[in-house]
DNA sequence: CAGTGGTCTAGACCACTTT
DNA sequence: AAGTGGTCTAGACCACTGG
């Protein structure tokens, strides 16, 4: 099924993998000790680690000397920029999702902001828009679009207000490996600032999207229309102290 | 010197680091074999790989099977916001940079748009200023600003047309380890419309960064300010096919 | 073909955390 | 003291690259 034959550290990393993802291991849990998987799976000790390792590397998994392998957030979001984290924790506030358009099949918009290809132009577009709240100010309008591709239902069974790449992964077992990212300042047209309940002319940065999944043939895109007046965009990488 | 006390893999790979970043070992170039570097340092290969492994972890070599180690560029960018790669290769296109301001001592801008340590309040802050263009379009206006703490004659040596992130690792052997970003979307005011070339009110986007170091007491702060009319900013994570 | 890195084993000792 | 992950050894076979 996945590419690889049957890497023995690939086996045990996936299975760990599954387990997290379906909740079997919960956020704060702790695996089973490295021995202890040793023992139960007939491996060398390094063959385990280097299958937790994968795991630590993807974020699933914090790894604590004397503790063990702890399980971390389902899901690391590294370098994308958000509203200081935007659908977990922006600081207690109060974050909440309008839905401004349903899924729908329709042709891709033209001209589209990154090049498709040729199966991804053949296949159609899904796309649906929303609205973005901190407390009551509206500070983000997206819309994601994706091939209309081997996601059965997807149109019917997603719903607009649910994290989108939480959807992806549970049901289809497609996770997000990369992006790339554009960006530029911009004065809000009528529409945007309709949504955003700004002025027209107001400055807006606005973003836009290729995410590269785990299925080769699915990128999805997306705009972001960013109202920045009262909160910025923000993002980190490397080791930042505290 | 380095925290860590004597970890067999940390000295193997901070020898090849040093060599890579001297230059012994140029872009492009093969690093001894892990069977070599067995027998050259009398480690286990297992340790020897621990060490390549972090390597390429960190960007320096690229891990290549039947080829070898391979060094890539001597310095990761991931994550950071550019002009499709700044200072480096933006698709040919001719880049430059005018001083707007040689390096001062001055103290720091107050409000300054990051808290400082009571230690980098005390040192005083050293700032310069310039303009990036590309082709004959001034894109960005920058400020950097760090503290005047350890790095003697900074303000006579640095060149301000020369990278400043290259200027540090190789005169004062300091490395960039981590970022912060905070992004708005403005209208520009008189003085930045002048710098850039554009009018006043124009949307234009800002960016506040904390770059953290290889010296846990040194952090250098920078404010951009980027005209994206004709060139958006980008950047990328996670792998990207193609 | 020889040489490279990738996977894997079966041990060992150490540093750290918890009981 | 018992259990955890971190480091390290000295082997082995495999898959891939190049001459």
């Amino acid at each position: 099924m996945s590419s690889t034959r049957s890497l023995q550290y690939r086996v045990l990393h996936d299975r760990l993998k599954k387990e997290i993802v379906k909740g079997i291991y919960k956020i704060g849990d702790t695996l089973p000790s490295e021995n202890d998987l040793c023992a139960a799976t007939n491996l060398a000790r390094s063959t385990v680690r280097h299958a937790l390792l994968q795991l630590e590397k993807e974020g699933y998994i914090v790894k604590q000397r004397g503790k063990g392998s702890i399980v971390a957030a389902t899901r690391r979001s590294l370098g994308l920029l958000s509203f200081q984290g935007f659908s977990a924790s922006v600081n207690g506030s109060s974050v909440s999702t309008l839905s401004v358009q349903v899924p729908k099949i329709s042709p891709w918009p033209s001209p589209f902001f990154f090049p498709l290809s040729i199966e991804e132009e053949h296949a159609g577009c899904i796309s649906f828009s929303r609205v973005r709240k901190i407390e009551a100010d509206r500070v983000m309008w997206e819309t994601t679009y994706l091939p209309n591709l081997n996601l059965p239902r997807f149109a019917r069974t997603f719903k607009v207000e649910h994290s989108f790449f939480e959807f992806l992964a549970v049901h289809h077992q497609v996770e997000i490996t990369g992006m790339v990212q554009e960006i530029r300042a911009i004065h809000a047209d009528v529409r945007t600032a309709k949504h955003l309940r700004i002025k027209k002319g107001d400055a807006l940065l606005v973003i836009n999207r290729k995410y590269s999944t785990s299925r080769s043939s699915l990128n999805i895109y997306s705009t972001l229309y960013c109202n920045t007046n009262k909160y910025a965009m923000s993002n980190s990488s490397g080791t930042m102290p505290s």
